[in-house]
DNA sequence: CTGATTTTGACAATCATTCTCAACTGCGCG
DNA sequence: CGCGCAGTTGAGAATGATTGTCAAAATCAG
């Protein structure tokens, strides 16, 4: 049976409030920070019970740790990062899928998943960046 | 100034012989079977300089080791890997990247850069697969 | 060959993530 | 309301990939 604690509460609050993809270490730090005596451990286990659930996305980012973030359509999508900020917005690529689906049986694979997302500077940090 | 020594030859033999990805722990082990006595930390410094000098490919696999290939056409392209077997098709995709310049332009984004690889079953490990 | 400089490799160090396990707690039942 | 127990927590250990350290060995120009 699946409980309701007020550490799973937190985390998935956490993830809404927080506006991009973050770490499960840096949304950790952030509870500890904002009072919470809640585990590392516990933490990971949220992310991923909610990631199973559908409740958030993962992905890896370029430096190799996973990211998490609250999704907010329900159906598959992908994302346009900020790497500087962390600033996501959800994608949709039609194209992209039926490309990937028709690319993946032209070479007789089948079973397809793909990894598409796109990083990049978001126009507030490229404006930065142009300053500094 | 580079020098060549027997042990960076070797990765880059191990490498093109393998015909898919492979992590620097399972060529590190091969060539150890294979009677060298090279040393892990030289596998990884010899994949590094091999990435960056543009003569292999590295990626993320869908279990968050970094798998290497060596690449035979010098330009920018994508991956369709198997994800049982590791068998690799290096594919072209002009329509992949011109739409994710686009989907980062008309976001304000700016240096867009892409992860793009489609993981399946490959013909041969999708009959075996149905086999079983 | 010689000397300077790069490279190597055993091992320690890091870092994210997962595992372990005893203590704890939400929740249904009486 | 109080019990009991299965799901949950959390501190710390364990894991596993990758990177750093540094003395010893190898490379290459002259």
């Amino acid at each position: 049976m699946k409980r309701n604690t007020w550490q799973r509460e937190a985390v998935r609050e956490a993830l809404v409030t927080a506006d991009g993809f973050v770490s499960a270490q840096s949304l950790h730090s952030t509870l500890r920070d904002g009072g919470s005596p809640i585990g590392l451990a516990t933490v990971y286990r949220a992310l991923s019970d909610l990631t199973d659930g559908g409740e958030a996305d993962s992905l890896q980012s370029m430096e190799g740790e996973a990211l998490y973030r609250a999704c907010t359509s329900g159906g598959h999508h992908h994302h346009l990062i900020c790497r500087n900020c962390g600033l996501t917005v959800e994608i949709e690529a039609d194209a992209v899928e039926t490309w990937a689906t028709s690319v993946a049986a032209a070479n007789g694979f089948t079973q397809p998943q793909h990894i598409v997302d796109v990083f990049g500077l978001c126009a507030a940090c490229s404006r930065a960046a142009a300053d500094q």
